[in-house]
DNA sequence: CGTTTCATCTTTACAATGGCAAGATTATAG
DNA sequence: CTATAATCTTGCCATTGTAAAGATGAAACG
């Protein structure tokens, strides 16, 4: 009787204006993303998503969600074509970054906490999900068992673990975002392709190293 | 005769329209920050920044270099108290997390391509003298000499140093801005430092370990 | 079947914004 | 001292987010 209904007044107008939303964002970017653009792309009044999203932070918070959702299956796809662990960690980083750079709004947006609704248990588990994602990818570095989102409360209190999940975790995402905002000095194509992938080895050998030492 | 004059029509409008521009972003952040709440700050109509920015890309572009200036000089700040080699990197991590939480709204925007006109060369500078900061950092852990922003260009061009410098500023960069947005898990303030600090530590001797392969 | 109730959507209204254009003011140059 | 150009103001417009009140139709209930 809350969410997903499937066909009230005009149809299933939750479900459009997302749509829009995450229209406007790829074409018009978050300088032209608009309550009444969406509302016009969805073919309805302006003040009609207010019943579903309450104000643009509710709304942004949704479309966040499925960013995280998009980055999550970005994550497991590219994982899935990783042959060692080495492979893995530098798939890992390349899916990530990749999806900055498909969806760079919807990443803008994902990490900006003064714009999202913090409170949105939807939003919070789509992200979750994601760190659960990138937390398994650190736990088979280790040669651990992977987890489920569940369990993700629990393991992130070990202090080594999360350890591991800070030196992965904040360079992938550091990479990720860095590049997208073109903070990085301009160097040819291929030699950016080497450089990631070196310290993506390098980074993924000493997450490696110390959880297994006779590895080495 | 055109950016820094002493006093105009009603005195030097350019700087108390950044004074004003600074303050709104901390007070009232991103969300709040508005052309005309800056003028009326400053005491001018609504169309007098114009002439000194063209549009609110230009004034947050001059925004943003006052942010990137002021990271300078907290890592140099930072830096300066270290005793060793893994101080410093440490002390380079938490300066740089500490402005992002310091100033929470410039680092946003510092880190925003779409809203900054990329072609300011007084933005542009700024950054680099950020990033010859950041270079110095790694080509200490190196045991090499240090540079001046005039000589980036050249050093960045090496590709096992880029390594490096994608290497620490990955991490260092991830860990602020994932930590201000809050993604971490909730963890004790007290583990937060020691797997920061520890982090820190490790990237410091994977840095150091193959440039001085003597040093273990 | 008829009525009531409520979620959904529209209309109307308002204050605020960025940008533009035309005019006023004053510094600077010649 | 006059002319020119930079600096700033006023007035304007389309657009926005949000609120309030009205319209519409679905569903609940007798």
């Amino acid at each position: 009787m809350q969410a997903k209904k499937a066909a009230y007044h005009h149809g299933s107008l939750k479900k459009s204006l997302l749509a829009a939303g995450d229209l406007v964002l790829m074409e018009k970017g978050f300088k032209g993303f608009t309550f009444r653009e969406c509302a016009r792309r969805a073919g309805v009044s302006h003040a009609a998503p207010k019943h579903h999203f309450g104000d643009v932070t509710g709304f942004l918070s949704a479309l966040a969600a499925i960013g995280f959702d998009r980055l999550t299956k970005a994550l497991i796809a590219g994982i899935r074509k990783a042959k060692d662990l080495d492979e893995e960690f530098l798939a890992t980083t390349r899916a990530y970054s990749k999806f900055a750079e498909d969806y760079p709004e919807h990443f803008r947006i994902m990490f900006r906490d003064d714009l999202l609704a913090t409170e949105s248990v939807e939003l919070g588990l789509a992200a979750r999900r994601t760190l659960t994602e990138l937390t398994n990818v650190i736990l088979r570095q280790r040669g651990e068992r992977e987890i489920s989102v569940g369990e993700l409360n629990n393991f992130t209190k070990a202090e080594d673990l999360l350890g591991d999940i800070v030196l992965g975790w904040c360079h992938i995402h550091g990479f990720a975002h860095l590049k997208l905002e073109h903070q990085f000095p301009v160097v040819s194509k291929s030699m950016e392709k080497r450089v990631i992938k070196a310290s993506s080895a390098r980074l993924a050998q000493l997450i490696r190293r110390d959880a297994i030492p006779n590895l080495r």
